[in-house]
RNA sequence: GCGCCUGUAGCUCAAUUGGAUAGAGCACUUGCCUACGGAGCAAGUUGUUGCAGGUUCGAUUCCUGCCAGGCGCACCA
């Protein structure tokens, strides 16, 4: 109903601004945003001033126009009830202030649809494959991964709210030189515990879990085993497990080798040497990447014949595609940031849209305790792990924390801030307003069919504020997919609880009379609602007791 | 040396992608419990947006040049 309301308010709009400028400006400089600050209306719109600049007019004078022949065109239709007032304001803004009937109408979507009420279909099924973590099985998960399975999980699920058809997959790197070093150091370990004397070399892996399984093999004997492949198998084993307790499900495990055995590298490469972005050059085999706008061509296979690490990702994102998929989502670690271009080089060379290809840079996450830094050690292959994180303060705590900053910015992580059961903890305070909203519903006992309340008795202003802000989540939620950044959502949903918080301290919702009783508990069911979903694109849960 | 990112309140970060008076939390000060969960609410203080120019009705945002910090520049993955 509301979107709709905005939709055809966004027609009469347009109706009327193609009658006062005669295609004197383009269309696309008809623009409506969507709410944001109620100081300046409920629905805004730029597009006097867009006009202006086109026009080199005056755009209060220009919105003044504009908004008379708007007035005339809503007075004869029927959304004049939800239309409360058109101001020009600033320097020029046409900013529209809904009427009470417009939230009312809002407020039962919501109790009726719950959450459906929120989703727009933007992604039109459209498929979208979201590789991320992808971690070498050469270790635990770090901090980093961590973030990257938080913030990808997390849009996976926006984007499938939002009506994209997303699948998610970890990119196994289950052959190459990191897991040859990694067999090498387990069987050193088992050969020291066997009493032998080792050299230990430097680049090899230090960590306890090496021991662990170098003593396991003591117990149970190493005859003809493979140590790259157990060990990476057991490392995987270890990965599956911490990203099943961050709760982050993966739909492919997509192996690296399978696509040297399938001969799918060989297929690209015949393709790319058909279209002459492939040559040879010191006897190695070269990719013309700077066709496409990279700094330097890349070598593809090395003069020993072997592959480099761009061999198996042309033919991984060719067969993504070929898979169906046409929006392919990859979350990086900063570290590889160089190596944007030459994917996209590589992606275009066969043929694709390189827009298709969106490469998100997730980056890293600090640890503090108590304001200070952590202390790391990779010397002896100790860097903070999620099993730690998890442990420490939980999967709600550190899947929300992983998501309050903007996926590109550094995010500081404090565990005792985590840990903490107060106002200065947002999980808490979230999770909090749904806990006591539900334990109010609870003391309510039979509250009849809350869609049915007269929500005409809602007028008190922290009511409004907080239907007015409930409404503003589809417009998040759209943000998200445009940024493909689902932080903001942590944003929103800070406001929500902070607006509900503060109707609960002003005002009562039991024991009024009974109109308004049931107009307050539908306020605050919807309320819940909003937080409920809210949380669960995150991956946290919405406690009803805490 | 070349390239990318960042620079906003004492601290951590926002600012609807070029909008309106640059906002939140923390910290600090002070109030609010005989009623639905005080794990809460309210009030107060904090700015030369790194610096200097440019583009225009309008710049934290875009362009140029400096300054500071981070990262990347492999026949590693």
């Amino acid at each position: 109903m509301k979107r709709h309301i905005q939709d055809r308010l966004l027609e009469l709009l347009a109706a009327a601004a193609r009658d006062a400028f005669a295609g004197q400006i383009p269309e696309e400089a008809l623009r409506v945003d969507l709410p944001t600050d109620v100081r300046f209306g409920d629905v805004t719109t730029n597009i006097a001033l867009q006009a202006s600049r086109v026009l080199k007019a005056n755009p209060r004078q220009i919105a003044q126009e504009l908004s008379v022949s708007l007035r005339k065109r809503i007075d004869e239709s029927d959304l004049k009830r939800y239309i409360q007032d058109i101001k020009i304001e600033g320097a020029g803004f046409i900013n529209f202030y809904f009427a009470r009937p417009y939230f009312q109408e809002l407020l039962k979507e919501i109790l009726i649809d719950k959450e459906e009420a929120f989703k727009v279909d933007f992604g039109r099924g459209e498929k979208a494959l979201i590789e991320f973590v992808s971690a070498n099985p050469t270790g635990p998960l770090s901090v980093a991964h961590a973030r990257q399975a938080a913030v990808g999980d997390a849009l996976a699920k926006v984007l499938d709210f939002m009506g994209f058809a997303v699948s998610r997959e970890y990119y196994l790197n289950d052959e190459g030189n990191q897991i040859n070093i990694l067999g090498n150091s387990v069987r050193l370990r088992l050969q020291e515990l066997l009493g032998e004397t080792v050299v230990f070399p430097e680049d090899h892996y230090q960590g306890d879990y090496i021991y662990d399984m170098a003593r396991t093999l003591k117990e149970k004997g190493a005859q003809g085993i493979d140590f790259a492949e157990y060990s990476s198998a057991y490392i995987l084993d270890i990965i599956r497990k911490e990203l099943d307790d961050f709760g982050v499900a993966f739909d492919y495990w997509y192996s690296q080798k399978s696509l040297r055995t399938s001969g799918k590298i060989q297929q690209a490469f015949d393709l790319l040497t058909e279209k002459g972005f492939l040559y040879p050059q010191d006897g190695a085999t070269w990719l013309k990447s700077t066709a496409f706008g990279d700094d330097k061509d890349r070598v593809v296979i090395k003069s020993d014949g072997s592959y480099t690490y761009l061999a198996p990702d042309i033919a991984y994102h060719r067969d993504k595609f070929a898979r169906g998929f046409s929006l392919l989502i990859n979350l990086w670690g900063p570290d590889h940031h160089g190596y944007i271009n030459r994917l996209k080089a590589a992606v275009e060379a066969q043929g694709f849209d390189p827009k298709g290809v969106q490469i998100l840079i997730v980056q890293l996450a600090t640890i503090f305790r108590d304001g200070k830094p952590v202390q790391m050690s990779t010397r002896r292959g100790q860097y903070i792990t999620l099993r730690e994180v998890l442990d420490e303060v939980g999967k709600d705590a550190a899947r929300f924390f992983f998501l309050m900053r903007r996926t590109s910015s550094h995010l500081d992580f404090d565990l005792e801030v985590a840990k903490r059961r107060n106002s200065e903890n947002p999980v808490y305070y979230v999770q909090y307003a749904h806990a006591r909203i539900s334990s109010i519903l609870r003391s309510a006992q039979s509250s009849g069919n809350l869609a049915e309340c007269d929500a005409a008795l809602l007028r008190e202003p922290e009511e409004i504020e907080l239907i007015k802000k409930l409404g503003q989540f589809t417009y998040v939620l759209q943000v998200c997919v445009h940024t493909l950044d689902p932080y903001m959502v942590t944003v929103y949903l800070q406001e929500v609880a902070e607006r509900f918080h503060r109707f609960y301290d002003r005002h009562r919702v039991l024991g009024q009379e009974s109109g308004l009783t049931l107009a307050r508990l539908a306020l605050l069911e919807a309320a819940q609602t909003v937080l409920r979903t809210g949380l669960g694109l995150l991956g946290v849960s919405s406690p009803d007791k805490m």
